[in-house]
DNA sequence: CATTTGTTTCTGTTTTGACTGAAATGTCTG
DNA sequence: CAGACATTTCAGTCAAAACAGAAACAAATG
């Protein structure tokens, strides 16, 4: 399969973002083509489209099933798994989401409330504890609000975003201006 | 100056997160040890403690200043620098989101545009270039809605997260349940 | 203006992780 | 079950980034 110059820069952009984000190149590239691609596509062809390693994209796919990202799809009269990525951009990215969440966050709210619980600190620092306070409260509340919002509709999340800073006006209606 | 084991816990922690998100495990040691200090600290002091190269305290601290996360503070009757960060999570969340956004965010947002006015692709997959308008689409929702969440107030900002899926019932009052 | 003190830049080393190609494993078909 | 086909694992290579130590630079002091 031959790529248009857009869907080179589309993806060869993609893989780059990925690793700022600490997320391997050829992982997010392969993503990126199966997002644009829009069909399910066997792992050969993705090695000839992108040009690496086939070990390298028999890696990279299993990385994005564990990621929940792709899924492996049959074809009538071929043996080979094709890959295919959800169509949907909101889908995946209340995947990327909630899998950052359980992966990175909940685990730091975890180390956090130990150094709460652990006595060597409050002996020694009562400002840097309630630091660590602060910072597990801020997580926390990201962390359940997170939640709440991946469970809206799409729809409904876009409306809310769409609502913006006006959303102050809804909470505490005693004022008017 | 020596640190408690919570300390370290702590320290340590958030230079594993940052590495896991893109950010120098050194950078986010460092940031993570002002935080906690809460006092200006001079580069040596830096260095001893978390035990790492003087040249690579002094680049990690240049990177936290590109990022706005520390600034410079003089001490009477010293000629050496001193380093620190702001103590409160809130302003430095919003100044971690805030630099993400114009260095990664943005600069996405730009190519994804570039690629819709390119006519190689309207002609080749209609589909394609659908899907690439939706996900414009949501990350600029994504941004002006981050801009203006931003722009409050910490504590207004927490209440909005303690609303959380509550908000629906704001949003489209035709029905009650 | 030499010396002390402090910071940055530079060069080479080390480490880490991505990547490749080959071998091994697994699975289907005649 | 032989061989064809498909995927994964593994061991080694390669490249990028982090890091250390030395050298260079800058600024203040007596």
């Amino acid at each position: 399969m031959k790529l248009n110059p857009v869907a080179q820069r589309f993806i060869l952009h993609w893989g780059e973002m990925g690793s700022k984000w600490g997320v391997n190149r050829t992982v997010s590239q392969i993503h990126a083509l199966l997002y644009l691609f829009g069909k399910p596509m066997p792992a050969d062809e993705i090695t000839e489209t992108l040009e690496v390693a086939r070990s390298n994209v028999s890696t990279s796919l299993k990385e994005l099933q564990n990621w929940n990202l792709i899924h492996v799809v049959h074809v009538m009269g071929d043996r080979r798994d094709h890959f295919a990525t959800s169509v949907d951009v909101w889908e995946l990215f209340r995947t990327v989401v909630r899998e950052r969440k359980e992966r990175e966050f909940d685990p730091t709210i975890g180390v956090l409330k130990d150094c709460l619980t652990n006595d060597d600190l409050s002996k020694e620092d009562a400002a840097a504890q309630q630091r660590i306070k602060e910072t597990l409260a801020l997580m926390e509340a990201l962390s359940t609000w997170g939640e709440q919002m991946l469970r809206l509709e799409p729809t409904t999340l876009m409306n809310v975003m769409k609502l913006g800073a006006k959303i102050q006006g809804l909470l505490a209606p005693k004022k008017e201006g």
